[in-house]
DNA sequence: ACCTAAGCGGAGGGTATCCTCCATTTGGCG
DNA sequence: CGCCAAATGGAGGATACCCTCCGCTTAGGT
């Protein structure tokens, strides 16, 4: 951690240790990063950000000077070094298939339990290379449970580790409609994928669909929220969000509401 | 569509025959909308599309006084008409297997080539009744369809409509992520699905994967679009668009690491 | 207790989008 | 041809977001 403490040190590098308040505020913006993220996705204002850890814009931005990439980088990273040790703990497990159900579906659950965390796993942070590393950590050893499911004849052995991503993609999106409506849509989604993957032509239940009314709401909500409609999002949209503010229409015209 | 010509008729009612240079404008604004909503997506400025109509802004507001939502709906409608026709087809097919299968593969490939058309249907257009009516409409012969092929004993009977609404949505989610970079991924997912709700364990050959470097590439690629990561869009989301600019990162600070 | 630089908050510049207002142009009827 | 309502385009108000600048505050060493 503090591995340049102050003193009479090289001339180039003059960090000294932050002051306490600045390290409580550092630390404040984190986690209200963390708890909006995990609740909204990360298209969320940084003002918001700044307003919920009770600090100043200029405060995150002396914290955080890339901005809003190196925010969401380092809020994610705790959840994205999680999501390495998911992996290992399935590779820990004896049988390869149970070994990959458990991580395709535990990776799945922490996508619905963290909005911004199944928005990071849709994309790429361009900038931050620990956070793309650890995703390349995951990526082998998700290769390596495919294998080994392979080896076991309970994994098509037509599928690649894209495959993976695909599904990532797809929870994310199926996650950011129906996360407040329909959280049950995500289990059933992978069940899906579960299923058609495997050779083993168990066919276990499936996880109870979601209601007409339940996908009617989150799809409502959804177009209300994007100001109009469309892509999840992500485009997805996308995937994410886009706040989405309000629209008055004052409009002179007749102007009927919205559903 | 010309429902209501001129001539004396009723008070309520004074809509006349438009003059001519503005048919024209109406019409090649829907025109604009189609072609642009097509390539990007439904997120896209109501200004572009008026530059690209060739004609000022107020002129879109005064054809389509409730703004980008009634666009939409009036550029899209005839897409979702295609869509409602497609199922009519597919219901036409003797097999109900091949009906099923084909209804699903062909509205997918819709949501391929037009990605206004694949964001719309992974939501809902709260203003207009005449895509939401459409909506219903293919939603109807959708469930036919699939009562008939799980009749026939080839589609599993715990297999609901809201399930074909979660494939549209994540393949949606899929397209706004790889549309330009690796467009068989689409294919690929509904293969899975396919597979995953049909009974007879056929197992063709699936569409050939996308490659890491196409999917590295649509990631990133979908990233700084967004002006930083994420969201699918959901429809993606955002889809499309948010130029995002350059950023600069001067940075005052010494602004060393500190973890 | 004092002093200095680290740290702070918020105003405000820049950009993008939605939508409205209004002075000007123009289609097409008499 | 001449008139006038229909139609036009673009300025500009309102909002939201990103990011920077700058004068004030305060931690913490002496």
């Amino acid at each position: 951690m503090a591995d340049n403490l102050d003193g009479a040190d090289t001339p180039q590098v003059r960090s000294r240790r932050p002051r306490k308040d600045a390290a409580r505020n550092r630390a404040a913006l984190l986690v209200a990063a963390q708890t909006i993220y995990a609740d909204q996705g990360i298209d969320v204002s940084l003002e918001e950000i700044a307003r919920r850890a009770g600090v100043g814009i200029a405060t995150l931005y002396r914290n955080f000077p890339r901005g809003k990439e190196q925010l969401v980088s380092e809020a994610l990273v705790d959840q994205v070094t999680r999501y390495v040790d998911v992996a290992r703990r399935a590779l820990d497990l004896p049988d390869p298939w149970q070994g990959f159900v458990t991580f395709v579906e535990d990776i799945c659950a922490m996508q619905e339990g963290d909005a911004g965390f199944s928005d990071v796993l849709a994309t790429v942070l361009p900038g931050d290379e620990r956070v793309e590393e650890l995703r390349g950590q995951a990526n082998d050893l998700a290769i390596e449970l495919m294998d080994r499911a392979k080896a076991a004849g309970r994994l098509r052995t037509d599928v690649v580790g894209e495959d993976l991503l695909l599904l990532l993609i797809a929870n994310a999106a199926v996650l950011t409609v129906t996360r407040r409506d329909a959280p049950d849509a995500s289990r059933r989604l992978v069940a899906f994928f579960l299923d058609a993957v495997g050779t083993s032509r168990s066919r276990g239940a499936l996880p109870e669909p979601p209601t007409s009314e339940e996908m009617l709401r989150a799809m409502t909500r959804l177009a209300t929220a994007r100001g109009c409609a469309s892509d999840i999002g992500v485009a997805a949209t996308c995937p994410g969000v886009d706040v989405g503010d309000g629209r008055r229409a004052r409009a002179p015209q007749t102007d009927d509401g919205w559903v």
